[in-house]
DNA sequence: CTGCTTCTGCATAATATTGGGCAAAAGATC
DNA sequence: GATCTTTTGCCCAATATTATGCAGAAGCAG
């Protein structure tokens, strides 16, 4: 019971949703006393610190409080499909150091970590002069069997199947291990950074694949499998269908995604393999790259149309490297989203694009371990 | 802390999630002493009841408990389309009592609830050789806002804007209350009758609308303004595009719905209004019958096949009038989700019907008044 | 029948938590 | 500056909970 309390105010501090000691009597249920023990032995402990006073509501202001950021550190590491990215972390989520490695998703596994916990060990070494790194977040880019810790569909990362990455990468690194999906961590992250009072929260990465993630009142939901969220192969009646890299046809992600955006001006005499590409022709003015991500935008309303009658989220976000050509992007989600939804479900609902692309998969990371990992005061 | 313990064990128990006195130390994190002082307190307030031992595992077998169906009972109200019906259950979910009245809701609310006030007490006197009743549940075919316990989309039931029915119901009644969604408590009942186990659920409703409930980690997913599983109107790119009842054109219902099967067949020379009649020419064995519940079902297949990509569900429950058609019905539905979603999410997946189609309604209403309102050791 | 295991009841000492009462701090209001 | 409100600290008696040991009950395996 101690302990759990402790966790249950480290997290009501840590979410913002008590910052006062009323706050926290209040969220938990502990009586004053209680309460004021188990705040001053946090204080003690230096995980909690005074924060500032909330403003006065016509008496006494109440003392605020936050988590001490230098309290530990922690890491989080993002496979990305060619490049790896490790950040140090504090509390608060301040970047403090960073590190890069070049990845080959079918090299060996093993190898692989070994990158992994070796950029990890970089970062631990940094972080030795501040505080202690207490726990270790990564994001794979495939889909992932949480409760397990291993790789969902082997065949995105060929020979990774049957390796339970958490166990692996804790037994090497000798850190508490969290892992996830890239596409989730990337919805955890915005809804942290930007939308942390949203209880309906769904985020659509449009990059060189297409995938979301959704969050119901605060979690993610992964669903029987962890493939929930699955609409860049949702199937369109638009004739014609192109072939997609799943083997069906018609997918959102043929029409719409980066690779498919590139195949299409590839037929067009441009030099253009992935959605960089894309992006980089758009940039130059490219009037075929415009028209090319109108139309993918169009596609990419549909779908979303789709998700915000099923679930009625409060807030949808816009991510991933094609949704850097901003109102380009957003048009088609916009118009389509409001012909095709009850006003309803629209009135509630706030469409914006992802802040922060480059470092967000990383964040996300984090955010996982310092929400899934209990702090140790000891 | 004390009538909290109460209530958690009752949940618990009810649930099936713990049925002997060692489950529910774990469960609650209880120590023994304390476990067995709660139990005996509910045994001897006549809450619980001894159930079957579970069978020996090597030593002395465990005694079993199950909630007592007769410490109270409950009234379970479903407003349908014209047909009001009310029935009292004790607390295991069977029905005691029950019986209808007709509904106009168009009519003034206050009348309608009246009706239904009515029905509760005639319940409440033929409750009274048994046990109290505790509390209603009522299903309301619009979609809510159960936070306020108010009809949200005062367009379907004309009138009855702005009016809080669970205050309303409650002061007329004198008991606690509890509102939501017809389809939603289809959802509720379905889940709790035969898949109680299942943490990502989703059930389609197709009779003369579409709709659909969805549990995650039991519990209903509601959405940002209550209208979460709103498949009805998702558009299909199909041609022709019919116009749907909501004024847009292409939806699912306009194509799949009771009433848009109904449209197909009066313009083939038949007599038929709804989905009863559809289900009757249906019965009859007419060809042109069984062609639009083909028809129906593929379509009804293609948003089937969105929402399962989308929430990756465990299982899905196909039900309403026009499953009653069965595999006739179902057939669609296989089809589309096998051909359009992963494997990986499809083979996790259960394709169902629904059972039990006439009582679901104020089962779901029974159920709902059951989980949401603590039951008073008093 | 005998030992083994699992489940339960009961008693007790050691802790933990609650709920008040009282006082003081720190700003708002007039 | 006086008074009010809200927040907090501290103390204490009354309860509640936990961990623990012991004993008995009830079935299983030999």
């Amino acid at each position: 019971m101690r302990k759990d309390a402790a966790s249950t105010i480290y997290h009501l501090v840590r979410s913002g949703q008590a910052q006062t000691q009323r706050d926290i009597e209040q969220e938990t249920g502990l009586s004053r006393g209680t309460a004021t023990q188990r705040i001053t032995e946090l204080l003690e402990a230096g995980l909690l610190t005074e924060g500032p006073s909330r403003p006065s509501a016509g008496g006494r202001p109440a003392r605020g409080f936050a988590i001490n950021p230098d309290y530990r550190n922690l890491v989080g590491v993002d496979m990305g499909e060619r490049l790896g990215r490790a950040c140090l972390f504090d509390l608060s989520g301040q970047i403090l150091d960073q590190c890069s490695f070049d990845l080959d998703l079918r090299a060996d596994p093993q190898v692989t970590l070994a990158q992994i916990a070796g950029a990890a060990a970089d970062l631990d070494r940094s972080s030795a002069r501040t505080a202690p790194v207490a726990a270790l977040g990564l994001s794979v880019p495939a889909p992932l069997d949480v409760a397990t810790g291993r790789v969902a569909m082997p065949s995105v990362m060929y020979g990774w199947d049957n390796l339970d990455i958490r166990e692996a990468l804790g037994r090497m690194t000798g850190l508490p291990v969290a892992v996830d999906n890239d596409v989730n961590l990337l919805c955890l992250a915005e809804h942290r950074l930007n939308w942390p009072q949203c209880r309906n929260f769904a985020f659509i990465k449009i990059g060189t694949g297409i995938g979301c993630g959704i969050m119901v009142g605060g979690a993610l939901l992964r669903g029987a499998s962890g493939t929930a969220g699955d609409l860049g192969h949702i199937q369109h009646g638009l004739q014609p269908a192109p072939l997609c890299r799943c083997g069906k046809q018609g997918c959102t992600e043929a029409h719409a995604a980066g690779w498919a955006l590139a195949r299409d001006l590839r037929g067009q005499g441009f030099d253009c393999q992935d959605a960089r590409d894309v992006m980089e022709l758009w940039l130059r003015g490219e009037p075929e790259a415009l028209q090319a991500l109108n139309r993918g935008s169009r596609v990419l309303g549909k779908v979303s149309a789709d998700l915000v009658a099923m679930l009625n989220p409060e807030v949808l976000v816009i991510g991933g490297q094609l949704a850097r050509a901003g109102e380009a992007m957003l048009a088609g989600v916009r118009e389509l989203i409001y012909q095709r939804c009850l006003p309803l479900a629209t009135q509630q609902l706030t469409i914006a694009l992802a802040s922060n692309t480059e470092d967000l998969g990383v964040r996300g990371a984090a955010f996982l371990a310092m929400e899934q990992i209990p702090i140790q005061p000891a």
